[in-house]
DNA sequence: GCCAACGTTGGC
DNA sequence: GCCAACGTTGGC
């Protein structure tokens, strides 16, 4: 089974709001990043899991966990001329930009900040925090998602 | 194929 | 709001 992890503006879209969603499950649109979309589209498979994380906000950080109920499909948001995220270069026949689904497993009572990952060493590899990234969709490896995991039994309130 | 200009991300 | 670190675009 892999592990990612998720990044979403939560004005844009926060953890509150796929809680809201009927079955607490959303497709995971509007991804324009050719890596991230070969990872959408090639590497994630269903019962994956994912942390959500919450980005360009005050304080950044992973607020739950969900699981992809869908693998990767076309996204259709890219066709709609109507949409912000409208790709005229992406049709059905031949489509550029793909998603997930996924599905809520659990929301933290509080949040796991940046920088409190960014003290730990077993996590000093990870992807995340790697100067300048910005992809919106990264893998997480085993060790570091039971790292992140144990962080939030330790520090009882977090789950 | 190079690379300058531009746009975006996202922490701070 | 600033700006570093990207990714993309398009002229040549």
């Amino acid at each position: 089974m892999g592990y990612w992890l998720m990044k979403s503006e939560p004005e844009a879209f926060s953890i509150n709001d796929l809680a809201a969603r009927p079955n607490k499950t959303e497709h995971w649109d509007g991804v324009r990043n050719y890596q991230a979309r070969n990872m959408l589209r090639d590497k994630i498979k269903k019962g994956d899991q994912i942390f959500f994380y919450h980005s360009n906000c005050e304080p950044p950080g992973i607020v739950g966990i969900a699981k992809v109920i869908k693998e990767g499909y076309p996204d259709f948001t890219a066709f709609d001329p109507n949409s912000k995220h409208f790709d005229p270069k992406s049709n059905s026949e031949n489509p550029r930009w793909f998603m997930v689904d996924i599905k809520l497993i659990k929301k933290f009572n509080k949040i796991i900040p940046l920088t409190l990952l960014k003290t730990i060493s077993e996590l000093k590899n990870m992807t995340l925090l790697r100067k300048g990234n910005r992809l919106s969709v990264m893998p997480v490896s085993t060790k570091e998602w039971q790292t992140i995991l144990k962080l939030t039994k330790k520090n009882n309130g977090l789950l």
